[in-house]
DNA sequence: CCGTAACCCTGCGTGC
DNA sequence: TGCACGCAGGGTTACG
């Protein structure tokens, strides 16, 4: 599931790839997945359009077009942008087709139809849902131990549902969430401001390290993530609770447990990460 | 303010 | 072997 270490990979690629090419011609099979913010028609709007370049915001990618135009991307759960040769077999999921100049394709697959392409005037990027809501990034440089002690002071809410709340920190996501309280050894139902100062910093340098890991090892493939070249991560070697319910601790060995938190299934090592 | 759940959807694991 | 079922997940929205 693309969280901020994927999006930013997918990005990453995509620049070497696309970077300067022009959009030909665009098909939309499965029209839900496209949206369009003052204009009617999808693919006649980006008809001859040059892929200028990238940006990432939380987990949306942000791709700059000529004619002042953003293409707001947000993969959810399964979507997947794919470089490839113009002739190369569609897959199922294929909803989305970018042709380009260079008789390469950008497709953009999505077998649970969750994603969402999103076409925007660049002036008019602050009035998308979400992502004109969207908190603080974790590598901006006002996203500091201060800051982040400050505002789990008045915070009343379990830190893990907090950590996935996109309005106050933008990009992590469940698998990435776990894996930083783990690191930072603080329970996900620990409440926000209930954490020491101690834990609100470990809880600041175990979110900017496991990001910067995880892009590092060019994402996490649990089911299915690749880049846009198609080529899987590596970082779920690197997983230290997150699906490895009934496994040791890899710290102190006691088996790590799963539980509902806020909804969402966390795992984490009842012993290392105590709710005290 | 906070928690819970529904919604969108497909694939996969489980149990019969 | 096959089928029915339930669960998983991100983010938004609705409701208590």
């Amino acid at each position: 599931m693309p969280e901020l270490p994927e999006v930013e990979i997918v990005k990453r690629s995509l620049e070497k790839t696309v970077t300067g090419l022009t959009i030909k011609k665009v098909k939309v099979n499965l029209p839900k997945m496209v949206r369009t913010m003052g204009m009617q028609s999808f693919e006649d709007e980006l008809y001859n359009k040059k892929i200028k370049n990238f940006a990432r915001r939380g987990k949306y990618l942000l791709v700059k077009l000529t004619g002042n135009l953003t293409m707001v991307i947000h993969l959810r759960m399964t979507g997947k942008l794919i470089y490839c040769p113009a002739d190369a077999p569609p897959s199922k999921h294929t909803h989305i087709f970018f042709e380009l100049d260079n008789n390469y394709h950008l497709r953009f697959e999505d077998t649970r139809q969750f994603g969402k392409v999103i076409l925007v005037p660049t002036r008019e990027l602050g009035n998308v849902t979400g992502l004109k809501t969207l908190g603080i990034e974790p590598f901006d440089k006002n996203f500091t131990k201060e800051f982040l002690k400050k505002h789990l002071r008045h915070k009343r809410a379990k830190i893990k549902p907090l950590l996935l709340d996109q309005t106050f920190i933008a990009g992590l996501g469940n698998i990435y969430a776990d894996e930083i309280l783990y690191r930072a050894r603080i329970n996900p139902e620990k409440l926000a401001n209930n954490l020491t100062t101690r834990e609100a910093s470990n809880l600041f340098y175990a979110i900017q390290d496991v990001l910067t890991e995880g892009i590092k090892y060019r994402g996490t493939t649990v089911r299915d993530f690749v880049n846009g070249n198609g080529e899987a991560g590596r970082y779920q070697s690197r997983l230290q609770v997150y699906g490895r319910e009934g496994k040791p601790c890899p710290h102190c060995g006691n088996i790590i447990t799963r539980k509902k938190v806020g909804g969402r299934s966390s795992y984490f090592c009842p012993s290392c990460q105590k709710l005290r």
